[in-house]
DNA sequence: GGTAGTTCGGGTCGACAGGACCATAACCTT
DNA sequence: AAGGTTATGGTCCTGTCGACCCGAACTACC
């Protein structure tokens, strides 16, 4: 290549004080169950741009912390809910402009609550609500920023985390019901899974699910009482349910 | 752009420019399949920090551009290949540090080349080479800033990659044998795979592979000469070979 | 109290995928 | 021509997974 081309490569590729600099935040979506729904979280922006636009809580990240210590944060400042463990990383959003005011460059994270509604409440932000992501998908509701497209990509990376990893109890609260637990696969995916191939493949994978002796309550229409279990250590083995092709179907 | 809010916990919630400026970057993991093995593309610094150290390329984001844009921008410049569509962002880092000058979060993208070899000679970087990722893995090899990290990263997310893509098609020629693409396969899980159980697996997958006609050069070797192939369209069916959990073991 | 409805959980069966392995074809070198 | 090597088709067997059935245990209602 010419040497013009190197030099000014040199100088500006080693040295950062040169380049217009970023802002860098990091945003995080928060994805819960709630009557048996999808639902992320969202606050109400209060300034401009995008005044009274729902958008996804964020903030900016500090010089002296981590992305993951930012998202942590973040995180507990909205919702005051620690939960470093369920937090990951899954992209990066830098596009031109996605910040009228200034070079932005966003690092999105992924987090999954259980019984988020009681922590709203704690919330130091002006608005926040539980949305189905049903409503977002169709359309409906938009959202500030690139925000829609960093939702989108968040949803898109849970339902490939539910398969090889085991999110799915981080959905569901200490103890829970197969059942229950059977409905977080059945609302993320949208499929519909026998209960007794579930039961079967669940427990089969040693150390996932311990079961704790208790039964739950059977609900208002009554049926057998179901086991209670725990969540076990073995989060990396990869989840123990494949998703389906094509949705089943129970006659 | 010239927002001055008076609020001060506006300011400090949305005012980008009240806050300490970042450089943003993004580095390319360039893999590559050299002589049956999983090569990563480094390059040696010739400047502080880090002078003389090995690194992976990469270089700034411009505020004009997008995240893809600047890694497709720096790939091309550091190896002449326009390969766009192969490259995906893994990861953002930000540790507190990793530059030891300013604060720099960098975003990774992951690159899969064929015959790189050619193009390296056209770059312009002082030094650049093809490293075996076993050499890395060893230790044995130290990586400028926090770029060992970052190539692991690279590393498992290709492993996953395979087995949910097509990527495989990335590391070989316009046309190839399946015993090449198999090579991929064991080289980048290190495991060994049945060649007619590899067929039967591929071919099934409608569009996956498309047979040209055409026969391969027996090597030196001789054999059988093996039918040519060209890579489908078909991307996103996710990947004909699930990854073996053991080692498989041939006689 | 009895019966219907509901949920849970164990069992069976068949389809299918995947791995191990053999056989054969088509090339090489000697 | 003989033996080695590679590609590719075929067979066999096992484990997995979905579909489905049935009994167990509970509630609700008559």
């Amino acid at each position: 290549m010419k040497t013009k081309t190197g030099d000014a490569r040199a100088a500006a590729g080693y040295d950062p004080s040169q380049y217009p600099p970023f802002a860098v935040t990091v945003d995080v979506v928060i994805l819960t169950m709630s009557e048996g729904e999808l639902h992320v979280l969202l606050v109400r922006r209060g300034q401009a741009p995008f005044e009274g636009t729902w958008a996804i809580p964020g903030g900016f990240k500090l010089p002296g912390e981590t992305l993951d210590e930012a998202a942590k944060r973040e995180l507990a400042e909205e919702t005051g809910v620690d939960a470093a463990s369920l937090l990951t990383q899954f992209g990066a959003y830098g596009d031109p402009g996605r910040d009228p005011r200034m070079n932005v460059v966003t690092v999105a994270y992924l987090a999954v609550l259980r019984d988020v509604g009681a922590v709203v409440a704690g919330s130091d932000a002006a608005e926040a609500s539980l949305v189905p992501v049903s409503e977002l998908l169709n359309g409906k509701l938009e959202l500030a920023f690139d925000h829609m497209r960093i939702v989108r990509d968040a949803i898109e990376r849970v339902r490939v985390e539910l398969e090889v990893s085991g999110v799915a109890t981080a959905f569901v609260g200490t103890t829970f019901t197969l059942a229950e637990l059977r409905a977080v696969y059945e609302a993320v995916w949208g499929v519909e899974l026998d209960g007794a191939n579930f039961r079967r493949s669940v427990v089969a994978d040693e150390g996932w699910v311990i079961p704790t002796g208790r039964l739950a309550e059977p609900g208002a229409a009554g049926g057998k009482p179901a086991e209670l279990f725990r969540a076990g250590g073995a989060w990396k083995h990869g989840g123990p349910i494949r998703r389906p092709k094509r949705i089943q179907k129970r006659k």
